[in-house]
RNA sequence: GCUGGAGUGGCUCAGUCGGUAGAGCAGCUGAUUCGUAAUCAGCAGGUCGUCGGUUCAAGUCCGAUCUCCAGCUCCA
């Protein structure tokens, strides 16, 4: 009898040939067994039931692991489609992938789907999870596949076919009871694995994401091992919702968006403050890193466009106008403005590198349908930076900024990771360039040991890029920071400083932001703190509460005491009960209340309630600055 | 921009079969002077997103348009 060696986390263990990965799964445990989802042959994901004939390096894929995640929620996306088939026999599949919080299937269906329609298709996927079906993996070859897809009048089934013919591999389908479905895998084993699912959305989507072609249904859904996994989710939903920073933003009264101006925010009182806030923050961290800081015009010229690339490259997202007869151009970046900057006067390699920020407004004319409270704005703040260096500076300087990076987004509580983006088809420059600039940003992060994912040709035009995308506290990731290589943009702008050989050198450059956009920022500061900001970034510190009228004076007098220490406080002079000012200030969610009564204006002391902790009882006044104006200096969360 | 949905006082919402608008909160005024998440009373506030149409009569029906929401696309 032939036996494989199979290497499980570093434990070599002995089966039979032909034993299925399942077989393995509940050899090593039923618990794992019943978690498993998929399996990991010697680096390539597969079904459960693929027999193990070999020696391998297995590894057992679980739902609490990425990839295991993939393989459930795609099994749960069959399983819509197979619910909808039963529903709408006429109906024709796009694609149904797993995505990032679930998974969706795209359908082209007679009629617009209703919400009752989803509970009808979440009905019938229970029953087929209850019927338990095998997931039965076939292959065919390219015509047959076709054949089979088009006999079932499956349009978009064998346009995929017929681009996957050509590669000369067959093709792989999967089977569960009557249905069969065009699909790489893998797959769980059978529909009974799906315990909890829910259908969350339904929306149009085009055909392959080009507008051009016909527009589908996209059912959007989440499918869970244990039903309170889905509860759990569920709540996390809820829980996204309320922090909406949209609805925050109105609540706490800190930026407002108008029909005058769709897509440009209006910042108010208590918004500014925060803004200003994080622009001290940046301005004194930038300073620390050996930054200038320079302002560049709003409105530019057309020629500086040109020569820029931004009027061939990027003009459709531009406010242009007409000026004298000439054509100007709103800055969509920075970039431009600071080349010119930069050639204000002679470089010495002796300057370089020279680091010059700028919190830029620039304007985007983004799509109406993308717009979305802060977070996809026409107008925001880039908190913007131009590096010039010679080449052997590169990796240092990329080093310093990814420094600088990490420090800001920790100061906030979040995690984050970096993808590198490379070469776009729509591009300016060498390919030879690019490959140097791709490296210089892949070495210096790897130098620093990080990992990253890779987006092929999605870099800027005129050159690669490190995005960094932080992870809030619900799990949301958003891209904020970016570092962009530009071998470009010094040669058309024709930037020089001499060297120390004395002949005249091309810098080069970096593009970088450490918010990204400080709207955005905000934005996302709003929803991952649930619009409860540590001390020092709450725009009001701290209430005084007087109980009564007569301890309005002492009031007062606290009020100005804290804000000598240099703390923002306000009063509530209103002839309310205490438990009234209290909601209020416990609903605009400020950090400190300060009750003061008889006792306190006796005492010289306050009553200080915490917004989370509730009464810490009563202490000195100056005693309170000491410890507020601490807290706020150390920047704690 | 595209597909679908929605716009009624500052906010959240009601308004039946077409018969020219209602509540709560917030605001203002007065009373109350109170000890850790809502004191009471009164007042004021809306050309129902905008424009056009149908009708004796439109918040309600029709068309256009703007904005917002969920996505597609794009990106900080």
């Amino acid at each position: 009898m032939a036996m494989v060696n199979v290497t499980l986390k570093g434990d070599v263990r002995q089966y039979e040939a032909g034993v299925t990965v399942a077989e393995i799964a509940q050899s090593i445990g039923a618990g794992l067994y019943k978690a498993a989802c998929a399996g990991r042959l010697d680096g390539e994901t597969v079904d459960l039931r693929t027999p193990v004939t070999r020696d391998c390096a297995l590894e057992i894929l679980t739902f609490d692991q990425p990839d295991g995640k993939h393989a459930y929620w795609h099994t749960t996306s069959h399983i819509m489609a197979q619910a909808v088939k039963r529903l709408f026999p006429g109906a024709k599949f796009a694609i149904g992938p797993a995505v990032e919080n679930g998974f969706y299937y795209d359908f082209d269906l007679p009629r617009t789907l209703t919400p009752e329609d989803l509970e009808k298709i979440e009905n019938e996927m229970r029953a087929i999870c209850k019927e338990n079906l095998p997931l039965e993996r076939f292959e065919l070859d390219p015509a047959d596949a076709r054949a089979l897809m088009a006999e079932d009048g499956q349009d978009y089934k064998v346009e995929l076919i017929e681009e996957h013919a050509g590669k000369g591999e067959k093709i792989s389908f999967y089977k569960q009871g009557e249905f069969t479905d065009l699909c790489a895998g893998p797959h769980l084993m059978s529909t009974g694995c799906v315990k909890a699912l829910k259908l969350t959305n339904c929306t149009g989507a085009y055909w392959r994401a080009d507008a051009n072609n016909k527009m589908l249904q996209r059912v959007y859904g989440v499918s869970f091992p244990k039903k309170a996994d889905l509860d759990a989710y569920l709540t996390m939903l809820e829980e996204a919702k309320k922090r909406d920073h949209r609805k925050l933003g109105r609540d706490l009264e800190l930026f407002t968006l108008m029909e005058e101006g769709p897509g440009f925010p209006f910042f108010l009182p208590k918004g500014m403050i925060l803004k200003n806030l994080l622009i001290d923050y940046w301005r004194q961290l930038h300073r620390e890193a050996g930054y200038q800081e320079i302002s560049t015009p709003m409105i530019l010229n057309r020629a500086l466009w040109e020569r820029s690339g931004h009027w061939d490259h990027y003009k459709k997202n531009m406010y242009t106008t007409v000026i004298d007869e000439e054509d100007y151009a709103i800055k969509p970046m920075n970039c431009p403005g600071g080349l010119l900057v930069y050639k204000t006067k002679l470089r010495s390699y002796k300057d370089l590198p020279l680091r010059m920020g700028e919190l830029g407004v620039v304007h985007r004319h983004e799509l109406s349908g993308a717009l979305h409270g802060l977070m996809r704005v026409r107008c925001f703040t880039q908190d913007d930076a131009h590096i010039f260096m010679t080449r052997e500076q590169i990796k240092d300087e990329i080093k310093g900024v990814v420094g600088l990076i990490d420090k800001v987004y920790r100061t906030f509580g979040f995690t984050y990771h970096i993808e590198l983006s490379t070469m776009p088809e729509d591009h300016m420059g060498e390919l030879a360039d690019w490959e140097a600039a791709t490296n210089a940003l892949r070495d210096a992060i790897t130098e620093l040991g990080y990992d990253y994912e890779v987006n092929e040709g999605d870099g800027a035009f005129y050159g690669p890029k490190l995005d960094f995308h932080l992870t809030d506290c619900l799990g949301r990731t958003w891209q904020c920071g970016t570092i962009q290589l530009d071998f470009q943009l010094p040669e058309r702008f024709e930037l020089e400083y001499t060297g120390a050989d004395g002949a005249k050198h091309t810098p080069i450059m970096i593009h970088r932001v450490v918010f990204g956009s400080i709207e955005r920022f905000i934005g996302i500061l709003i929803e991952h703190y649930a619009g409860a900001f540590p001390l020092w970034l709450a725009p009001v510190q701290v209430k005084v509460l007087p109980i009564s009228e007569r301890h309005h004076e002492y009031a007062q007098k606290v009020q100005e005491e804290l804000e000598s220490a240099g703390l923002r406080v306000e009063t509530d002079l209103r002839s309310e009960k205490i438990g009234y000012k209290i909601r209020e200030a416990q609903l605009q969610k400020i950090p400190y209340m300060l009750v003061v009564g008889d006792k306190e204006q006796e005492e010289g002391k306050v009553s200080v309630r915490d917004r989370k902790q509730g009464d810490l009882g009563a202490m000195e006044t100056a005693a309170f600055a000491r410890r507020a104006v601490e807290e706020a200096e150390t920047k704690a969360q």
